[in-house]
DNA sequence: TTAAAACCTCGACCTAACTTGAGGTAAAGT
DNA sequence: ACTTTACCTCAAGTTAGGTCGAGGTTTTAA
C-alpha cells in the first residue's frame, strides 16, 4: 500500500483480476501476505504495475506444483522491493527455482516409476520399496541451498 | 472399520505411525475419509495389514507434489476393497497415475523453463509468455481421460 | 447529472488436512 | 497386581488459502 504516484501503475484490481483469472478478494489476500505490492490513486483504489501479472502467474504455476505461498514469498523476497524487477533480477531468481523444480521433478519421477517398478514388492519388502521412504529424500539429495519447503 | 478376523491384519495404529512417520491422529483421519481401511482386535483396537505402509507411502507422496487427498481417494477407489490389491490391481492404478505425473512433470518443466525463457518480456508481451496462461493448459492439453486436479 | 458498476475496509465464514485434549479402556512390562 | 503405555471416541482448535457480505465511496457511462 505504497502513496505516491507510480507513472507505471496503471491496472486496476479489476482488470488484474479479470486478466489473471482470479478473484479481487485474492488480489487482496495477496497483496496482505506481501506477495504483491499496489499503489493508489486520487481516489484511494488500488493501482498495479504490469509486472504484478507475471508475479501472479508465477504464483499460480507454482501452487499448482504444490509449492506454498510462504515458499513463493521467499523466492519473491529476492527480487528488488523500490522498483520494478528487471531481467537480471528475474534472471537470479530463475536459476534458484531450476533447482527447486529439478528436484521436484525428480520427485515426481521417482513417484511414477516407482508406482510401476515397486510392483511385486506385495509391500512385503518396504526396505527396498523406492517409494516407501518416510522422510523427505530431497532434503538429503540436494548438495546446493534448498529454499522451497523447508516445512518440519 | 471392519469387524470380523482378518489373520494378515496385524499392525497396530502406533505401529503403522511410526514407520510411516505419520502422527496416530493422520492414519484416523486418513481412515475416516476412506483412504485407508482398518480391522478390530478383541479390544476394539485398529489393526492394519500391510498393504496400508504402501497405501500411505502413496499417499504421502502424491501430497508432496501438490495432489489432494479427494484426488488421492479417486484413484484408490479403482483399487478393490474386499480384498488386499495384488500386482495387477497396482499396476492398473500405476499407468492412470503415469498420465497425471507425466502431465505435472511436463507442467513443471514449462514453468521452469518458462522463467528463463520468458525473461525479457518485461510482462508487456502476455499473449506470447508460456507462463501467463490463466486457465489449467493442463485440461486441454490430455487426450486421454484426466483423472486428478478436477478443480473448478 | 445521475445511476450503475467498480472499488474500499473489515470481519465473518469456508474447505482441506490435520492436531489436541478430555475422559475412559486395553495391553504390556515389572 | 499394578502401573505405565498405547489405544479408543468425540468435540474443538489450527493453519493455509482464500471467499462473502455489509456498509460506504469513487469511477464510468448514458
Amino acid at each position: 500500500m505504497a502513496t505516491g504516484q507510480h507513472e507505471e501503475a496503471k491496472l486496476s484490481v479489476g482488470q488484474v483480476a479479470k486478466r489473471c483469472g482470479i478473484k479481487v478478494s485474492a488480489l487482496h489476500f495477496y497483496e496482505e501476505k506481501g506477495l504483491i505490492r499496489s499503489w493508489r490513486n486520487q481516489g484511494n483504489q488500488r493501482r498495479y504495475k504490469r509486472d504484478v501479472l507475471r508475479r501472479i502467474s508465477v504464483i499460480k504455476a507454482a501452487q499448482k506444483v504444490g509449492i506454498t505461498l510462504a515458499n513463493i514469498q521467499e523466492m519473491f523476497n529476492q527480487l528488488p522491493d523500490q522498483r520494478t524487477p528487471d531481467k537480471d533480477d528475474w534472471a537470479r531468481l530463475s536459476t534458484q527455482w531450476q533447482q527447486e523444480l529439478n528436484q521436484r521433478i525428480a520427485y515426481m519421477e521417482k513417484l511414477r516409476d516407482s508406482l510401476t517398478g515397486c510392483i511385486g514388492c506385495g509391500c512385503l519388502s518396504m526396505k527396498n520399496c523406492p517409494l516407501y521412504n518416510p522422510d523427505d529424500t530431497l532434503a538429503q539429495e540436494g548438495t546446493g541451498p534448498v529454499i522451497l519447503d523447508r516445512r518440519p
